[in-house]
Parts: structure tokens; C-alpha cells; sequence
DNA sequence: TCAATATAGACAACAAGGTTGTCGAATGCA
DNA sequence: TGCATTCGACAACCTTGTTGTCTATATTGA
């Protein structure tokens, strides 16, 4: 069964898409309805230092047009507010609200426990061991949180 | 460095990423030009069996619709074409041309290299193992080739 | 047998989430 | 001071989905 490379892709994305269904599908039963990975992203580049529109899509890799109309979103739900920046009459500077903070908080908590789940099944140290070589192949790329504009969007290359 | 749930996430999507994100651009520069994973699934999933446009879409966990405008894509450049089902006056059945399959082997031997590349730097041993935990947490979901709807889209959950 | 039901594909309208281009206002620098 | 840059807003548009509706053809079951 020597696997081949399109199947590894589809293995990987299978697991990235088990982990963010579960999470998305359990928070929206708990009532953050409609909060997507997009989302989800957004306040953690906010939280990171991402406190302006353009900021945020510099930091997403998207426009600045694309990550106003996601803060818009997040403003919309209460998850986010945006208020005058006093040294800079151009900008609003963002913060993420203790909803917020609440709803990303929750995500995290359910990645956590699907994280568990999979220790169960193969064991903690098999599981850190494949994160371990995930890391050592993907490298920084997974750190980036340039993620949404990948995922939300279809692949651009 | 114990890893949280969202960060294994970010390793999978990275990983899927960079296999895709490789894929897709050197398919570009080989002279298939937009060729996206959407299309590759598609193909592949017609390749497997989906003949016709309702099919596709229902192995593909996407409208029917939008099968068929991805067929049209497809069609369009020559991947594809559509005759008329001698069986069912309803139906026309698809058949991948041999361009549709040039760039299918295409897309499979850039996976492969990039696979390889992994092997290189992990090790044949670590890799395999790394998928075969993949493969046991997985299971399934990996196989169905409904990835497209999810990959093309914005996570919709 | 034939009427009711289901399915194929086409067409239209629309939604989500991106993109680029443009603009006025505010800032920063030479 | 004046010019270039940056911010956020607005508009138009693209892509890739979605539903809903329609006609033609199959299928099924009373």
C-alpha cells in the first residue's frame, strides 16, 4: 500500500478539515452560529497586533478591502469593536471583545479536545511524533497565519 | 512546546499547502495554466466513474450546478468532453481526453516529487508512518474524493 | 398500461468572499 | 511647505458556490 503524494495531500487535508468541522460545527451548536475559520483567524491576528484594516490584511494576505469587509463582520456580531485611533485620524484601531475572546477561547477548547481524541487513538507519543515531522517539513509555514486568504479562498497558484 | 489543537490544525493545512501550493504552480508553469485542484478533483472523480454532471456533483458533495459549470471549465480547455448517453436521452457522458489525462500524470509526478522530497527529509521510515497514523485518524474521510467542494469553498461550518 | 414520480441538464437569480481601481482625508518626510 | 504615502471607504467585478424553476426523459407501481 505504498501511498502516493496525492493521496498524502488528501490525507493532510482530511485531517485539517476533521479538526475545523468539528470545531466549527460544535460552536455553532453552542450558539456562535456562523463562525467560520475565516473568523476565527481574524481575531488571532488582531489579538497578535493586527489593530487596523490594512494591518490585518497585510498580516492575512488579503486586501485591505477583504479584511475591512471581515471586520465588518466581526464588528456586526459584537465580536470586535473599532474605535478612533488618537495618534492617527486615519485609523480605527481594533480590539477583540470579551465575546470575543469568549468565542475564540471556546475554539480553542474544542481543537483541544478533538486534539485528545486523536491521542487516544494513537497514542501521545505517536501523535507528538507526527506533529514533530509535520513541523520539521512544513516549517514556518504553519506558523504564518497568512491562512485565511488560503483557505477561505480557493488555491491561487 | 506542547503543541495546542489549533496548531496541528495550521500544521495540516500548511502541509496540504505546500504540496498543492507546489503542484499547482509548477502546473502552471508546465503550460496548464489555471489548472486548479478543483479541476484535478474533478477529473479524477470522472476517471473514478462520475459520468455525468448530477453524478459528479453527488460525489463531489456539490450542487449539481456547480458540477456543471466546472464541467464546462473543463470542457473548454479540452479535458473533458461530453457525448450523448446512447442509453439515456437525459444524460451526457463524460469522458476525460488524453490531454485531461497528460495533466492528471502531469499533477501526479509533481505530488510524487514533492512526496520524495518529504522522504528526503524525514526519512522513507518516518514518512510512511507519518501516514499511516494519518490514514488510522483519518480513516475514510480522506478517501472521498468530496474534498473539492470543501477545498474550493470557504469552510462552510 | 399509463399516470405519478424522479432524474438529467439548462437557465436565472443570488450569496459569499475575494479582487482591483479610485477617492478624500490625514500623515510623514525631504 | 509640499509631495508621496497610508488609511479607510466605496464601487464594480470575478469566481465559485447556492436555490429555484423548467423541460425532457425515465422509471415505477397501481
Amino acid at each position: 500500500m505504498s501511498r502516493s503524494g496525492a493521496d498524502l495531500a488528501l490525507l493532510l487535508l482530511g485531517g485539517y478539515r476533521s479538526l475545523v468541522d468539528a470545531a466549527t460545527s460544535e460552536l455553532a451548536a453552542g450558539g456562535y452560529e456562523d463562525f467560520k475559520p475565516v473568523h476565527e483567524f481574524a481575531l488571532r491576528a488582531i489579538v497578535a497586533g493586527a489593530d487596523s484594516a490594512s494591518d490585518l490584511g497585510r498580516r492575512t494576505s488579503v486586501s485591505k478591502q477583504a479584511a475591512a469587509k471581515t471586520i465588518a463582520i466581526l464588528i456586526e456580531r459584537g465580536y470586535v469593536v473599532s474605535k478612533p485611533d488618537p495618534d492617527d485620524a486615519r485609523r480605527k484601531r481594533l480590539e477583540v471583545t470579551s465575546l470575543g475572546a469568549q468565542v475564540m477561547a471556546r475554539g480553542e477548547a474544542i481543537l483541544e479536545k478533538s486534539r485528545n481524541k486523536w491521542e487516544q487513538q494513537i497514542g501521545p507519543t505517536e501523535l507528538a511524533n507526527l506533529e514533530a515531522r509535520l513541523a520539521e517539513l512544513v516549517g514556518d509555514a504553519a506558523i504564518r497565519v497568512d491562512a485565511p486568504g488560503w483557505v477561505a479562498q480557493d488555491p491561487r497558484y
